[in-house]
Parts: structure tokens; sequence; C-alpha cells
RNA sequence: GGCUGGGUACUUCAGAUGGUAGAGUAUCAAAUUUUUAUUCUGAGGGGCCAGGGUUCAAGUCCCUGUUCAGGUG
């Protein structure tokens, strides 16, 4: 018993867990914190409650906005004789079957009632729901309840869970890039346990949390990020062990020039100019250190207030600089590490889902891959693609290119109603995947682009002859 | 003007078609003296519609301007007023294709709805052709009976308030094409038979469900039916729309030469023209089944 | 009074003619210098006002209330 009770903990849900909420389709990303409000579907309650219970514990939404979790329903609908018509010739839509009016409805809504109870209410007082086929008044209650019935699911977060929430919730953040594309994407790429993989995305790091799943904390990851800062909102909601992040790395792409022609710089040492820089401006602030206290005396004795909010903002400054002079040399650490990490340009896979034009992105990553490793590109449109396709084409080193796209249907599935849903096709963005081959260092690059065409030149050249 | 014949000048009486975007238009019926209110101001009939062209570009009075047209079946289709959930053009299109209507066939209809398929195959059966409409739900019947005579189409049409299923079409050994949009399509398929002439012809059921689909199929293939075929139509339209992307700044190439717009290029991006496919497209709509009774 | 068109992000908006998953403000973060702040870059934040009725077992459906705008008498 204490052992499957174990063995149970970790499904369990914990405080400070991040966690994702469903109801029906809808999903939402939250951490669960004391005391905390959250809103969600227009509903304001809190996840105390449901710290200790199992994943996927579905929660009634009480008053005051606690949490309880429902209770399994047995027999639910307990299949009385039902009452049903054969057709609806006779019912006429006079917006008159309903005797219930608002005011009543939010009078029932006051006095407390559940979702199952309003609903049989407003069953009751409907001249025509007996009339309706059975199947209509299965659509009705289905209808019915989805407006009435306050619940909440707790969910562990995983890949699937959080794509989904992005397409339907944010897709813009993600550059519209739907689930059943981001699949295709992990496993052209073959993404696993144990390698070493290349991401490029600005799709709010819900591509590199869903590589970083498929690793499961084995291998190494590198965020190749642009701008300021890599963008990692989307990994955080994945709530991932600490481990997983030793595995991660990043490296901003302003670099890649200089780190491709083995001109990046990430030595301490290096007599370079802004090495230089920083040494006089550590030397000066060593200095200014001796001299304040002396400065913070004088200031006092002269008693003049402006000079000592004068000296506290210089210290703050000087703190502050202190501060960032730590941050930068952790960084030129961390770069350095990176650096070695691409240079061996051995990188066993590469994905790339921007909103950049993914060319030049492509063809300059690429180069860190070793021969015979899987790459796959997303964007948004399918031109861009193209031109890389096009590209990869003429520069060579590449072989098995595909450009695809992916359509997407659900289905209900009910007895005798059994249809297609929505058809979601195009929009859903483009991907270009294919593998890296060696290519021939003894030809100049002039020879390997003429070797490409070179099938079909044969092939012209025999027929001629 | 009527729905099967084009007139030039607008007259009183008319159903005019009001565009006033490519997503929202109103059918209008001309009257004198009245008034229509749109997002633009006010169309007055007397003097902004009738006599004018078909086609017209109309100057409401705040200055907007809106385009009168002429009623179409596709155009109905898109303004009708809705009694229940209608077919759509691509559909329509298909089902006038495979039931292979033209001017003068004999068509069967049940039910009729709201009238949206029947107003284009009476289009395309006129002027000598006729369609029998059984619909059991009265007010419906009543409702499409009326709007055929509007439209000045009621010469083409018959339109009866009756069950399909028990019933039949009214009308027997005479149709050259029968459609069927109800829920249980194979409590009619004798009745389809009985319907068609005897040289034979084309029938068509459309059912959400793929289970009618399976039970229409059989009720088919024992009334002796051949080339029964199901299938769905699916339409996407495209928006075309300019993009821009931005490039990234991988940062000074030392193996390239150095040039002084390295800083401009920081901040380039590339713009292109691509279409644009709506993320969700319109739901199903449904099974399109289609058969041959062969001549006997 | 009758008519027409709108209500989605914490908040405010989104075209007089093919731009409603797009933004601004505010917030947060990085960079910068001019440091109770400035500038710039980026990020987080979206399920469509409320209620009812109807369509086949698919809404590109309808009505009422509320609120805002236009326009007509």
């Amino acid at each position: 018993m204490a052992d499957t009770g174990d063995e149970d903990c970790q499904y369990r849900i914990k405080e400070g867990d991040y966690v994702v909420l469903k109801r029906g389709d809808i999903f939402k990303a939250v951490q669960i914190q004391p005391r905390k409000k959250v809103i969600f579907e227009k509903q304001w309650f809190f996840l105390d409650n449901a710290v200790g219970h199992l994943y996927s514990t579905t929660f009634d939404i009480g008053s005051g906005g606690a949490l309880q979790p429902q209770k399994l329903k047995e027999n639910e609908s307990c299949s009385d004789a039902k009452e049903a018509g054969t057709d609806n010739r006779h019912i006429v839509d006079d917006g008159k079957s309903q005797k219930l009016t608002r005011d009543d409805i939010e009078t029932l809504k006051e006095q407390g009632l559940k979702g199952q109870e309003i609903i049989q209410q407003l069953i009751e007082n409907s001249s025509t729901f007996r009339d309706k086929t059975e199947y209509a008044q299965d659509k009705y209650i289905k209808k019915k309840k989805k407006k009435y019935e306050n619940t909440v699911t707790v969910l562990r977060p995983t890949c699937r869970i959080l794509a989904m929430m992005y397409h339907g919730r944010e897709p813009g953040k993600i550059c519209h890039l739907r689930y059943d594309t981001l699949a295709q994407m992990l496993t052209l790429a073959n993404i696993h346990a144990g390698s070493k993989v290349l991401v490029f995305e600005t799709c709010a790091g819900l591509v590199l949390g869903a590589v970083m799943e498929r690793m499961g904390g084995f291998g190494s990851v590198i965020q190749m990020y642009p701008g300021g800062g890599p963008v990692r909102a989307g990994v955080e909601s994945f709530g991932f062990p600490a481990h997983f992040h030793d595995t991660l790395h990043e490296f901003p792409i302003c670099h890649v020039n200089a780190l491709l022609a083995g001109t990046l710089d990430t030595t301490a040492k290096e007599p370079s100019a802004d090495e230089n820089q920083s040494g006089v401006v550590a030397e000066e602030e060593q200095n200014q250190r001796e001299v304040e206290p002396q400065s913070m005396e004088t200031s006092t004795a002269d008693a003049v207030g402006d000079d000592q909010e004068k000296n506290e903002k210089e210290k703050r400054k000087e703190a502050k600089t202190q501060v960032k002079k730590l941050k930068l040399e952790e960084k030129r650490k961390k770069l350095a590490a990176v650096a070695s990490l691409l240079e061996a340009r051995n990188a066993d896979g590469l994905v790339i889902a921007s909103r950049f034009q993914p060319c030049s992105v492509l063809m300059g990553l690429l180069k860190f891959l070793a021969p015979s490793r899987p790459f796959v590109v997303y964007s948004q449109y399918k031109e861009p693609l193209i031109e890389c396709y096009t590209k990869l084409r003429e520069h060579g080193g590449t072989v098995n290119l595909k450009l695809t796209d992916s359509w997407l249907r659900h289905y209900q599935v009910l007895p005798n109603r059994t249809h297609p849903l929505l058809l979601m096709s195009g929009g859903g963005g483009y991907l270009l995947s294919g593998t890296t081959v060696a290519t021939d260092h003894q030809k100049p690059a002039g020879a390997q682009r003429a070797e490409e065409p070179a099938p079909k030149r044969l092939k012209l050249t025999d027929t001629e002859a | 003007m009527s729905f099967v014949e084009y007139g030039d000048l607008i007259q009183d009486g008319d159903i005019a078609i009001v565009y006033l975007s490519h997503d929202s238009m109103m059918a209008v019926k001309v009257q004198q003296g009245a008034q229509t209110q749109t997002r633009y101001g006010v169309i007055r009939h007397s003097t902004d519609l009738i006599g004018q062209r078909y086609g017209s570009k109309v100057t409401c009075s705040k200055g907007g301007w809106v385009h009168v047209l002429h009623p179409t079946p596709e155009l109905w289709t898109v303004c009708l007023p809705h009694r229940t959930q209608i077919l759509y053009t691509t559909d329509i299109a298909t089902i006038t294709m495979m039931l292979e209507l033209k001017p003068g066939s004999i068509v069967c209809e049940s039910g009729t709805g709201s009238g949206s398929l029947s107003h284009a195959i009476l289009r395309t059966i006129a002027p000598t052709g006729h369609l029998h409409t059984v619909e059991f739900h009265q007010q419906r019947a009543e409702k499409v009976a009326e709007e055929f005579k509007e439209h000045r189409v009621d010469h083409l049409v018959t339109v009866r308030n009756q069950d399909v299923c028990k019933d039949g079409f009214g009308v027997t050994g005479v149709a050259d094409a029968v459609f069927l949009d109800i829920p249980k399509p194979w409590e009619a398929v004798g009745h389809a038979k009985a319907a068609m002439r005897k040289q034979g012809g084309r029938v068509c059921s459309f059912s959400p469900c793929i289970e009618q689909v399976q039970k229409t199929c059989e009720a088919l293939a024992d009334q002796g039916f051949q080339e029964i075929s199901t299938l769905e139509v699916l339409l996407r339209v495209h928006d075309v729309r300019t993009v821009s992307l931005p490039l990234p700044d991988f940062g000074p190439d030392p193996s390239a030469p150095a040039r002084p717009d390295t800083k401009e290029q920081n901040h380039a991006s590339v713009t292109l023209k691509t279409t644009t496919p709506p993320r969700e497209m319109p739901g199903h709509t449904g099974y399109l089944t289609f058969a041959t009774k062969p001549r006997l």
C-alpha cells in the first residue's frame, strides 16, 4: 500500500507545478500558487484544493472559487422510457416553446442550482423537447451542458496539450504552427534521447520544449536565438525537471558568421580591444570602491543632502555595473562552451521554425550538422521554402528534400451520427525536410555546383549521341 | 427580372441584390416609395433603384455607395432567409452536373427546406423543364412557394406539402433526376425509383452522417440502381496578401567583403505576395451519394 | 419611433468598400544613456456581450435583452 502511494506521488498535483486547465476544447497553462486567483473561461477560482489530487481530475467550481473534485457519476442518465418524436414536421420556430424567462433562469442560478438541475428545469419547461427526435434531444442537452456545467480538469502539461493550446489560443505567437505539423517536424528531425540538436525558433518556446520533451533530458539542445536573448516562456509551461535545463544551451545568431569564419573571440585573456577596456573599467571600479568611504564621510561632515543622494546614486550605479560585469563574464564563459559544442560541426539534427525568412538561417546552420543527419524547416508560407529548396539543390550537400503541408480533420463519432468536423487545411504552415550528406572537399565549389544537374545533362548527351 | 432570365433595368416589384462588400449583401424587394438602410446610408427605391440598370453604382445618402446586382441563384444562396440549414454553391454545382441536369429536365426534390438548391435547379432546367418539390413542413412549403412566385419562376415548379417517405413525389414515371435531402433517405428510395422515367435517370442523396450513407447505398443497390458512388467536394478559398518576413542578423561576415550598409541589412526584410487560406474551412456539409437508374 | 451595423486580450480599439488571431496604451524583460527617468528592441496577455429558439443526426441561421455607433423620420 505504501509503495503504491509513493508511486502515485509523482502523478499528484503539487504546489508550484505547471499545469494545464481544460474545459471542453479550451486549454490554459498556469502555475499552481497558493491563494492565486485564476481566471479561465470568464470564471475565477483558486487551485489550492487541487493540490494532492491526481492529475486529470475534474473539479466542480464551487461558490467562492473553491474547487471540489467531481464525484464519479454512476448511472448518470437513467434510461427511463424516453419520449421522443420521429421528425420535426410539427415543430414551429415561434420562439414561444421555452416558458422560463431570462429572469427565471437568472433566479435559478442565484439560488445556487447545479448545472444539471438547471438543464432539467429547462427541459421540463420546454413545450417542444419531447417532440424532438432522440438525436435532437441529445444535442440539446449537450449544448446546455456546455453552458451550465462549471467544471475544470487539471492536466499535466505535455507537448500535445501545449501545442493544441497555443494553436487555439495564441496562433500568432507560434507562427500558426499547427499541432499536426509540429508532430511531423519532431519525427522528421529524428529527435530522440542522446542526440545533439540545433533549434532556431520564434514560436514562444513551444518547439524548443517539444524537442526537449522528446530528448527526455539526455543529450543536448542548442537554441540559436535572434536578438538580445532567447525566448522560452513556452518551455516553462512544460514544467520540466531541473536536470532537463542542464542539457539546454543557447547561442546568439549574431555571432554565427564569426564562429563559422573562426574569428569568434571567446577567450578572456586575449588582449583584444574589448578586453582591455573592461580591464580598465575594473581597475577604476576598484579605485572608486576605495575612495567611497571617504566621500561618504565628507558628505556627512558637510551635511549636504544632495551630496548624499548623489553618493547613493553612484553607489547603486557601481553595484549595477558590478553585477553587469559578472553577468557579462558568465555569458562569455557560456558562449565559449557552446561555441566549442558547435565548432565540432557534428550536430545530429536541425529544427527551424520562425517568422524570419528561413533561407539564410538554413544555409548557415546546416554547416553545423554532421553528414547524414536530418533537418526540418517550418514556415507559415510556402514561397520561402521554395526558395530554400532551390538554393539547396543548387548548393548540394543535401538529399531527400521534401516540401509538405498537412491537413487535419477531427471527427464526431456517435451512433448513427458519425461525420467529419472542421477541416483545417492550409494555414497550418509548410515544412521543408531533408538529410545532409558529405560534400566532396577535393573539388572546388564551382565543380560541386555543376555536379548537381549532371545526370540530366548526361541523359541529354546520351540521347543526342 | 426573373431568376431564370436577365432584365436590363430595375423595376418595381423586382428582387435586387444590394452588394455591400464581398461578404455582405442583402436581397431587397424593390417597391415604389420604399427605402432601405445600409451601413453606407439610405437607398431610396423610387429614385435610386427603379429605372437604373442592374450593375449600377448607387450613391447612398451619406456619400457612400453600393452596387445593385441582378439576382442569380448563387447570389440568392448567400442572402436568402434561412428557415433550415441550406445547400451551398459548391455542393449545388456538383449535384447539378452529376444529376446531368439541363434545359428541359424533369426533376423531383425533397425536402425543399429554404429552397437554395431549388432555385439553382430551376435556372438550369428552364425554360421547358419542371421541378416537383416536396416538403413535409407546412410553413416551410408555403414560404418557399411564395418566394418562387416573387422570383417569377412559379410556372416551372410544383410545391407539395407531404411526406415523401410515405406519399412519394406526387408524380410517377416522369423524372429525369431525383434529389433527396432528408434524414432517412433509404425510406424514400422506392418512391424515387417510381418517380423516374422508365428510360432511367440519375438520383442523388445528401446526408451529413456516414451511417445514413451506408443505409442509403444498401437501399439503392436493393432497388437495382447502378453506378452507386459517394463523394464530397471541399472548396478552399484563398486570400491574396502581401506579407513581409524579417531577415535574420548573423553579424558581420569576415569572409564576405566588408560593406558599409551592413547596418541597413540588420533591419531588412523581404516582402512577398502569397495566398493565405483561412485556417478553418467551413465545416462538413454532407456526403453526396449518386446512382443511376438503368433503362428497363 | 422604426431601420442598419458593431461588443473577444487587464484596458481601449481595428479601415467609405476584398485587413478581426491584428494592434495601441499599460505591464514585464534585455540593450542603451540622458538614471525616481529616456530611447529602442523584444516578451507575456485571445476561444469572440448575455439569454432563448430553431436546422437532419452539418450553421455561413433567427429572436430577445443590454450596450455602443451610424442613419432615417
